[in-house]
RNA sequence: GGGGCGGUAGCUCAGCUGGUCAGAGCAGUGGACUCAUAAUCCAUGGGUCGCGGGUUCAAGUCCCGCCCGCCCUACCA
């Protein structure tokens, strides 16, 4: 049974990490953490892309060398970034590690070997200026470029290509054999579209600057960076050095990506494993742009916010409840500090955070904090439910948004549980009935906390970890991260006589 | 230009193959309660379902036209 193995891009290392790249990590993260406690093997990779000329240009004009901006980079931004937002990645691959060179100059050359590849030209429209190639469909009217509006020039040069042009009809047989290969359903439409309407081949090297992979058999060119980066999929489990690994990883079960990059993944990363005859991975899952008053926000347009910002004033556990439970994923989705705020005292101030505080404090002043047994079980239906939802919907669908909205009905419902039940009337009959209900009522609280922290350990580890403790758990059934999704709706886990306290407010409410 | 998606209560959105589909959550208002982070629970939503036609016994739900927004239309990372 091989590994479930989720991918996020590599990211682009000209800047510094923006929310959108974080949205997809957490994503990721979320992701594997659920299945990790679901009992299975997982891999979660992530990493940074390195070469390129964007690179090189940025490098330059900061006067340091292309390696020394991305150490830099990496060192002080990314990799802080992802550990600030609790991202359990297994590893961090960079394009510029030589155990992902090394790999890729032997991939492209086993393509070269197998005649996938070949020598032709390529042209292009051309800005001096920006020295580079412009995509055409950059140009303004009247073959414009759109930095310095000046008319480009058609150059031509050498190249090698890969004989894409080849694939079209087996990847539309792959799309139609697999329908959830691309995700969602509206960007498998526009992938099948394009796909049909014809494939070009695709040039894969470039000779106009040296920062990349060389071409193994001709080091005037570099290899084009999306396939250098593409593959660090593969080289980052053991592709070509370490066949174990790979055998147990290989290949991904889901590739999150950016929907700007959905063609590379979805068209031409499928199309090169068929030409190496590697396995094809599950799913490109693209998910959506997050939208700030209207506009995305992209590399090209970092208006605004950032990600510790957020983090500062919500908190790192509520800053990766809110966007995955607010925007249905694949979708594009407007964010607002209102929302964010109105989300976070409504759904976890006071309907979760409350009713942890009030659960503790009632088993806290009627039982001295000691959990007592209870027999009403009114609760784990709705529980399994709950949790039967919430594992279909965020372990097999990637429906984040639906799947919390699942957890928090359930919430809901105990909330709405202790309404009825009025423990605190109960309280004040003293005989041995009324104290037996009592503790039923309380009890059956405690217990759908428990199960709550488990629910929500992938999506707020820290949080959870804080109510596990809280309602004395780790004791009697050991460390949360441990505790399996399947069992989380079992009834009557959390054992009678743990002890229960009330600890720190889990979500304090917002200043100002 | 061509293709795709969307425009439903103040806000965010559900509404599959046409007939309790006019809804949910949040916000607002009123009430109950007091264990709790002044939290919780209950009650309360007459909104031209973007506009105009059409098909049908019956249309947010299908067809045509129009308006508005976004996306794709390959080698940008």
């Amino acid at each position: 049974m091989a590994a479930y193995y989720v991918s996020t891009p590599i990211y682009y290392v000209n800047d510094a990490p923006h929310l959108g790249h974080a949205y997809t990590t957490v994503a990721g993260d979320v992701l594997t953490r659920w299945h990790r406690q679901r009992g299975e093997d997982v891999w979660y990779l992530t990493g940074t892309d390195e070469h390129g000329q964007k690179i090189m240009r940025t490098a330059e004009a900061n006067g340091v060398s292309p390696q020394e901006w991305c150490d830099k980079l990496v060192s002080e931004a990314w990799k802080p970034l992802w550990e600030h937002l609790e991202i359990a990645n297994d590893d961090f691959i960079r394009t510029t590690e030589p155990r992902h060179t090394q790999r890729v100059q032997e991939f492209v050359q086993d393509l070269y070997d197998k005649g996938e590849i070949y020598k032709g030209s390529y042209t292009g429209p051309y800005c001096v200026g920006c020295e580079e190639y412009k995509a055409p469909g950059d140009l303004l009217e009247g073959d414009l470029c759109p930095i310095h509006k000046r008319p480009v020039e058609w150059l031509e040069e050498d190249n090698y290509f890969f004989k894409l042009s080849e694939y079209g009809t087996r990847l539309l047989e792959f799309y139609e054999a697999n329908p959830d290969f691309v995700q969602p359903a509206s960007a498998r439409n526009e992938v099948v579209q394009f796909v049909r309407s014809g494939l070009q081949d695709l040039s894969i090297s470039r000779s106009s600057f040296d920062w990349g992979i060389k071409v193994p058999w001709d080091d005037k060119h570099v290899i084009y960076v999306w396939i250098d980066a593409l593959l660090n999929y593969a080289t980052a489990v053991g592709y070509g050095a370490d066949q174990a690994k790979f055998d147990r990883i290989w290949p991904a079960n889901v590739h999150l990506v950016g929907k700007d990059i959905l063609r590379f993944h979805a068209v031409i990363w499928p199309a090169m494993l068929m030409a190496q005859g590697l396995p094809l991975p599950g799913r490109v899952f693209a998910n959506g742009w997050l939208m700030v008053g209207g506009e995305k926000m992209s590399k090209s347009n970092l208006t605004g916010i950032s990600p510790r910002q957020l983090t500062e004033h919500f908190g790192v556990d509520a800053y990766r409840y809110y966007f995955l439970r607010a925007i249905p994923f694949g979708q594009d989705g407007s964010f607002s500090w209102e929302d964010f705020t109105a989300r976070y005292t409504s759904e976890l101030a006071n309907d979760f955070g409350n009713l942890a505080s009030r659960v503790a404090a009632m088993v806290g002043k009627y039982f001295d904090g000691v959990l007592p047994a209870g027999s009403d079980e009114s609760l784990a239906g709705p529980l399994r439910e709950a949790v039967e939802k919430a594992d279909r919907a965020i372990g097999e669908d990637l429906d984040f948004s639906g799947g919390l909205g699942h957890i928090f009905d359930f919430v809901r419902k105990v909330n709405l549980y202790l309404s009825e039940q009025e423990p605190w009337k109960v309280a004040r009959d003293t005989s041995p009935e009324g104290q037996a209900k009592l503790a039923s009522i309380l009890y059956a609280a405690a217990e759908s906390l428990r199960a709550i922290a488990v629910l929500l350990n992938p999506v707020m580890p820290a949080t959870a970890e804080k109510l596990w403790l809280s309602l004395g758990a780790e004791e009697h059934l050991g460390a949360l991260p441990a505790q399996k999704v399947h069992e989380a709706g079992r009834w009557g886990v959390l054992p009678e006589g743990a002890t229960i306290t009330k600890g720190e407010i889990l979500f304090p409410r917002l200043e100002g």
